[in-house]
DNA sequence: CATGATCACTTAAACGATTAAGTGATAAAC
DNA sequence: GTTTATCACTTAATCGTTTAAGTGATCATG
C-alpha cells in the first residue's frame, strides 16, 4: 500500500524524502525565514521543479491564518446581477486592480445575505483575510452584525457604523452639482427623477438637489420630484406626466443615466427637442453616455477609484490586525468627489 | 497564560469542552453523518450558538479536499479589465450565477500568466475545486501546462486541448450569420473590419465570412479584409479608407459594436448615411447597440449562457473526480450559438 | 581547554477540522 | 445466561504546513 504509484500532488514530505532533510527545512527554504546552506537550498529547489511541488495553501493558511485573499460581499438581492450592473461592476475593477498590486485574490461571496442569521459562514470561515461589503441594501441588519463576526471590514457606498470604515461618493455633492449646472443655464423649474428610495444614495443627493435650489432662492415643488427606478423602466411614463403638467419643467435631473436615456426618449416623443426645449443631466457617467444622441451631461463618479481606495484601506486594516493582535481600530471615514461631464443634453433656458 | 480571556475565534474544541463531549461529537452534529441522541445534538447546537461559533473552512477543506469554490483564470493581459469587458463581464455573470446555485463561491485569481514557469502556484494550492479559464490570448502556453497542474479545467474560448472541456460561441456561424443577412438584403461588396488577430474568434469569423460570400458566388476581395481592433481605435481610419476605393463598399461588417460605432460615425463623417447608403453590421449586441442611433443590427452571443453551461460542466467534472479518484475524463467541446439581431443599421442595397 | 557563539539544521507541537476504528452500556436473540 | 447487535458516543490518526525550541558540530575566545 506504501508503494502505489505517485498520481497524488506531491507534499513538503515528499520533497523532505526526495533531498534527505527535515520538512522544517524546505519549509525555510520556501519561506527564506532561516540561513541554509546555498547547495541545501538549491537541491531543494530542484527536487521541488522535479516534482512539480506546490504548498498547499490551507495548510499554511490554518497556520499562519493569512490567505492573501479579500472577500466581496455582494450586497444586491441577486449578486450575479452585481457583476454586470455598471456601478459595482467598476468598483469591482478597482478592487481587482489593487489587489492583484497588492498580490492578493478575490472571492466573491455567493451566499444569500438576507437575514442575520444566514449571514456570516464564509465570511469568517479563514477563508479570507478581511471583507469589502458594496453597496449593501438599505434596511438589511447586515451592517450590524458583519463587524463582531468579522473585524476587518470595509464598506463601500454603506449607511456609517462604528468600527466599519466606509468609502463612498460624495452623493450631496453630485446631486448639488448637478442641479447647480442646470441653474447657471438659467433653468428655475428643475424636476429630479430620483434612484430608489431604498438606496443608502437616496437621501443624500436629494439633499444635494434642494441645496442647490434653496442657494439660488428657488422653492421647491412636490410636483417635480418623482421618485422613478434606476433600471429606467418608469422614467418615460413619468416623463410624460412631468411634460403635462401645467408649468413643465424646462430641465430634468434624472437618477441615473438609464432614467436619463428613457427620459431623453420621452421627451422627444412629445414632440420636444434636447436640449432646445428640456435639458437632461444624468448621472453615472455610463459607457454609452457619451455615445447616445445628443451626448449626455452627467455626474461621473470616481468608482474605480472607490474600489482602489477600499481595497487599500481594507488590506492596511489586516495589516494592523496581523501586528497589533486585532486591536481594534477606529474607523476610518473616506469621501470621494464626483464630477460633472458636460456634454451636449443640456443647455441655456430658451428665451420665449 | 492558558487563563486569558478569549477573545479568539472559538474552536470545535471550544464547543466540546463546553458541552462535556467530544470534538467527533460534535463534528458530527456539524455534518450529520452520524446518529445522535437529540438533546445532545441540541446542547452543541445551542453552545455554537451562545459561543458564535462556525467551522474554520481551511481546517475541513485540508482533510477533506474540497472548498466548494471555483477559481477564474482571467486569460487577458490585465485582469481588472476584465471584469469590465462588456464580452467576459457578461460570462462572469453567467458563471457567479450559477456558482450561486450549486453554493460554490468565485475566486478572481489575480497572478501573473504570462510565462508558464509564473503560472501555476494558486490553481493547485488547493483554494479552489477546479478553475475556469477565460479567453486566454492566443499564442501563451497555458493551455498546454494547466491541465497537468490541475484536472478540473474548464475553458471559455480557447483553442482545443486534449482533457480539457471548451465552451465557446459558434464563431464560423456568427461570420457566416452576418454576412448572409447583408448578401439577402442584396450587398456583393462587402467590406469586414476583423477584430484582433491574435484572438481565438480571429480564425473562424473569417471563415464564416468567407463561406458566406463563396455560397453566394462572390469572390472575396482582400482591400475588404483589413484588420481592424476591438478597442475601436483603428476602425475610423480604416471606414474612411475603405470609403475611398474605386468601388466602395456598400456594407461593412464590423469585428465588434465598438468597432462598429465607429464605423457608423466615419461614414457620416464622410457626408454618407447608414443604412441608406452603407449597411453596417457590429458584433456581440453590447447594451449601447440598442441605444445609438441608428439602432445597430448586430450578431448576439449567448455570454451568460456560455458562463452557466461552463460552470455546470466545471462542477460536474469536479464531482466526478472526487468520486473516480481521479480519472480523467475525456474533454467535452460545446459550442452555443450566435443569433443575429437586426435593428436599423442595415438595410436593402440602393438601386443606383 | 573549558566556554560560548554561530551555523545548519532537526524535533515536535501546533493550526482546526474529519473520520475510521474502537468502546462500554443496554437491549434483543437463542 | 452467554452471544450478538445496536446505540451513542470517544480515541486517535490524519490532512500539509509553520515555527519555537533543541541539537550536534565546528570555530573562535580568553
Amino acid at each position: 500500500m506504501k508503494t502505489q504509484t505517485r498520481l497524488q500532488k506531491p507534499t513538503i514530505k515528499d520533497i523532505a524524502n526526495a533531498c534527505g532533510v527535515s520538512t522544517a527545512t524546505v519549509s525555510y527554504v520556501l519561506n527564506g525565514k532561516s540561513v541554509l546552506r546555498a547547495d541545501t537550498r538549491e537541491r531543494v529547489y530542484q527536487a521541488m521543479r522535479d516534482m512539480n511541488y506546490h504548498p498547499n495553501a490551507l495548510a499554511r493558511g490554518l497556520h499562519t491564518k493569512t490567505m492573501r485573499a479579500l472577500g466581496i460581499m455582494l450586497g444586491t438581492v441577486d449578486p450575479s446581477e452585481f457583476v454586470v450592473n455598471p456601478y459595482t461592476s467598476r468598483i469591482l475593477q478597482g478592487v481587482v486592480q489593487e489587489a492583484r498590486r497588492q498580490k492578493f485574490h478575490v472571492t466573491l461571496f455567493t451566499d444569500d445575505w438576507l437575514g442575520a442569521d444566514a449571514s456570516g459562514p464564509s465570511i469568517r470561515d479563514g477563508r479570507t483575510d478581511g471583507i469589502l461589503v458594496v453597496a449593501p441594501i438599505l434596511g438589511t441588519d447586515i451592517m450590524d452584525t458583519l463587524p463582531e463576526m468579522q473585524p476587518n471590514i470595509v464598506a463601500i457606498s454603506a449607511p456609517a457604523r462604528p468600527f466599519v470604515d466606509i468609502v463612498d461618493v460624495d452623493d450631496f455633492a453630485g446631486g448639488r452639482l448637478a442641479t447647480e449646472h442646470l441653474i447657471n443655464l438659467g433653468h428655475r423649474r428643475i424636476a429630479y427623477l430620483t434612484g430608489n428610495s431604498d438606496l443608502s444614495s437616496y437621501q443624500p443627493r436629494l439633499a444635494g438637489y434642494l441645496a442647490a435650489l434653496d442657494v439660488a432662492g428657488i422653492e421647491p415643488d412636490n410636483r417635480l420630484i418623482v421618485e422613478s427606478h434606476f433600471d429606467g423602466s418608469l422614467a418615460g411614463a413619468q416623463t410624460k406626466a412631468l411634460l403635462e403638467l401645467p408649468e413643465r419643467p424646462t430641465a430634468i435631473f434624472a437618477g441615473n443615466d438609464a432614467i436619463a436615456f428613457q427620459t431623453v426618449s420621452a421627451i422627444r416623443d412629445a414632440g420636444l427637442s434636447v436640449p432646445e426645449d428640456v435639458s437632461v443631466v444624468g448621472y453615472d457617467d455610463m459607457p454609452a453616455a457619451s455615445v447616445v444622441t445628443p451626448k449626455l451631461t452627467t455626474i461621473n463618479q470616481p468608482l474605480v477609484e472607490i474600489g482602489v481606495t477600499a481595497t487599500t484601506m481594507l488590506i492596511e486594516r489586516i495589516a494592523a490586525s496581523e501586528s497589533s493582535g486585532g486591536l481594534r481600530r477606529k474607523a476610518e471615514n473616506v469621501l470621494l468627489a464626483p464630477k460633472l461631464v458636460v456634454r451636449d443634453s443640456t443647455g441655456p433656458l430658451a428665451r420665449r
